[in-house]
DNA sequence: CCCATTCTCTGACTATAGTCAGAGAAACCC
DNA sequence: GGGTTTCTCTGACTATAGTCAGAGAATGGG
């Protein structure tokens, strides 16, 4: 189902899009220093950034970096917090030559534009759209990771600084019901996030109780990533994650102020329960049965 | 108007398709043989063509065949009709190799619907089918041509079949108001052809008559591209050639039976009067004043 | 039938991309 | 404060991509 129409754009686009882009950035030097320079941006960047964001060998990017620095475009200085770290900036003439790169972007741009009416114009930035958030959605990864990893503490923060934000009287970590680290590992329950180029940008958890329900914890999804669908992807994969452990029944406590995580449950099929725990911060109680 | 969301797009669009497609297709093959080996096809292709399609260098695309040779994947043989042409056609274990390369491109695609909901898998398939289609619209190139060049004959003669097999009694050349080549070269008139990958797929002219109003004749456009706008853009760009020579009036005749033409016209602002010519074929005589 | 053209191939290169081992300096972690 | 880890760099390679000139066979066009 829809295999072959996505072939069929994959085949297009690499065509009017992949080849033209690596044509236009190599015009005037290798590809490889092209990417290097237009990476590195008008701010400069930490090498190891750079490796990593082009998945490129440590000494191949050096020697990368050293000829762009003996053509007089990019200066590499110490870092000043760690002194391993080095940082590459670009000199007045690299920033003239990444400004060149950005013109030719929007040449290409311009150039997809130019041959279409003006109704096809809107209709096809219209469905750029789309792909690009629906690509950017899929490109999202869900992990079961532990909460002591760094992406993981990462989310949990964000989490707790939200709830502080949103609840009427802020919120207190000590007042609220726990859910340690060790209650978020196998096999007492499971902590998931969700990354997007490796950075952190979602979690949801579970602990649970055997038999019992298990509950739902910890539900938070990066505002850079809202409207992508992903508090939905991460409902449903803590559901099969609970069934997959044993449990039938799935349960949560939230506050009235989370809206939209309200209508998210509802939507999934959670409906309205007593309270079954004493949180403090909780004004409603949800519940749904897992079945087959 | 629309650049940045056309770049945003590009972007995430090469990221991941672009290298992802590179990367499955290198895995285990140089990248250079691997694109020569699937454009070869299940069933044969002459190397000229290889050559043009990859827009490889004679000598280099040699090579490549050479070493897919002596891996035993291709056999390169003689063409009967001309000895000059060779053909290179897969053997079974070329074949077996490109299957593989064609469950790659299966996989890719699956593994971008996959993290997907059913809904926005949908919403996907139905915007990337809508991006592709403008994305060919606008590779589609237009361009005054002579009419005597091989692709204006293909249009040309692709338009009389067409007439031939629409019109209620047929269509013979002869009975017609002419419009020969000369009178389609400047400065009597123009004649613009579309291609798409150099293949032509569509047609236009004009025959100027001074400051009297110009004739447009010859519209054809391929049916492998209808619904890509093909045919309001040549009218669009007859008409701004057409005022570019100094007609201020566009007009012609068309048969009842191309109702969509006669459609195009009207929406283009067309408006129908009474015959201005005896061309036996038409039912319908439209014009059109060029305003500023 | 001869001359220009087309098509493919080989030889002889250069340029780009990428890999791997190892070394030296700085920082981190008990 | 000593051992481990992180970060960057150099040296020494290999592999891939691509270019250019020219040769030889086949064809096409006057």
């Amino acid at each position: 189902m829809g295999i072959d129409e996505v072939r069929r754009f994959n085949r297009t686009v690499s065509q009017r899009i992949g080849a033209l882009n690596d044509a236009y950035m190599a015009r005037d030097r290798p590809l490889g220093q092209a990417r290097v320079l237009w990476e590195i941006g008008a701010d400069g960047c930490d090498v190891r950034v750079l490796r990593s964001r082009l998945d490129l060998d440590s000494g191949y990017l050096s020697r990368l970096l050293r000829s762009l620095e003996s053509d007089g475009l990019v200066v590499v200085e110490q870092n000043g917090a760690d002194g391993r770290v080095r940082t590459a900036r670009l000199t007045r003439q690299g920033l003239a030559e990444r400004g060149v790169l950005d013109r030719r972007s929007d040449e290409l741009a311009a150039s997809m534009l130019e041959p279409l009416s003006e109704s096809q114009r809107t209709r096809l930035i219209t469905a750029m759209g789309e792909v690009e958030r629906l690509l950017v959605a899929s490109m999202v990864e869900v992990a079961v990771t532990d909460p002591r990893h760094a992406d993981a503490q990462y989310c949990l923060r964000s989490y707790f600084d939200e709830l502080g934000a949103r609840f009427d009287d802020g919120f207190e970590h000590a007042r609220s019901l726990s859910a340690t680290s060790d209650e978020l590992t196998l096999p007492a329950g499971l902590l998931l996030v969700a990354t997007l180029h490796s950075q952190p940008v979602g979690c949801g958890a579970l602990k649970f109780h055997g038999d019992e329900p298990a509950e739902l914890k910890r539900m938070w999804v990066s505002a850079d990533v809202r409207g992508l669908g992903l508090g939905r992807r991460l409902l449903t994969e803590l559901e099969h994650q609970a069934a997959a452990y044993g449990a039938s029944v799935v349960r949560l406590e939230t506050n009235r102020n989370l809206t939209e995580a309200i209508a998210l449950y509802r939507s999934a099929g959670y409906t309205e329960v007593p309270a079954f725990n004493d949180e403090p911060y909780a004004h409603h109680w949800f519940e749904k049965p897992l079945g087959g």
